[in-house]
DNA sequence: GAAGAAACCGATTGACGGTCGGTTTTTCAA
DNA sequence: TTGAAAAACCGACCGTCAATCGGTTTCTTC
């Protein structure tokens, strides 16, 4: 928890991430067959890829037979929020306030939906940090 | 607001702009004369990272007779801010949940005070959301 | 007009992402 | 069992970028 940091990603593993996102499970073949409609790239620019995604433990992988079948450990949902931690702690003296002036900003572009579904969510925590004192 | 990307920062870049953060508007010599107690560094290089900085639009200049003053075009807040948009933008398909997202995931840290800011907040934005319509 | 200050102009180094080609290892079927 | 196909593995190259600085030019001011 004290060091949440992720390294930075480059645009070709986020769009690799991307397809293991969408479609599950895959090894280097699957994925470069999928990926390379949009980037005419070798199989092996995407196997290192890959291989940098685990390196960097965004990805696990497991030998099937002899190929290495790549899963996302990570759902879209917790990287974003690593990555959004890792930044916040790179340029916030006290993360705290820091985090809570980025809150605060970018609340300002919800619209009324998102607004209701935070208070909810604050409600909730609210709740959970009654219980447990 | 389409394109908010903000470049990554490098890490003297980030001390340098705490610098200007802290004591205000100053020009390369003085920059380093308070930084180079943590680095040992030649005033050049602080004077390339604040030129860098001012390209990337984090900082602004002004010719004072024949030095620049550097000033910072934007509060910690903003940046941090545009920071985050940046990569929730790089790593999201649907920006707004994306950022819902990571609110939830780093609300569930927030503390009881925070809470409550959080709270009003969302209702000052609410008040301001009515206005407009 | 000369001295000192600061900008300006590269140049270097070290990471790192993207990109592959070639070599080795593994599997599997004939 | 052996040979072809598949995949990993190795290592190289390029481009970009931050950090770092030395040397040169330009500007100011006394």
């Amino acid at each position: 928890m004290t060091n949440p940091s992720v390294p930075p990603l480059g645009d070709l593993e986020i769009a690799v991430l991307e397809d293991i996102w969408r479609f599950g499970s895959s090894d280097a073949k699957t994925v470069h067959a999928r990926v390379k409609h949009s980037r005419s790239i070798a199989l092996n620019t995407v196997q290192s890829a890959l291989e940098r995604l685990f390196r960097k433990g965004i990805l696990q992988r497991e030998k099937i037979s002899h190929a290495y079948e790549y899963s996302a450990g990570l759902s879209r949902r917790e990287l974003v929020r690593k990555l959004v931690e890792s930044t916040v702690h790179r340029v916030a003296g006290t993360q705290s306030d820091a985090l809570l002036s980025a809150f605060v900003d970018l609340a300002v572009q919800a619209d009324d939906d998102q607004l209701k579904r935070l208070e909810e969510l604050i409600a909730r925590r609210r709740a959970e940090l009654d219980e447990s004192r």
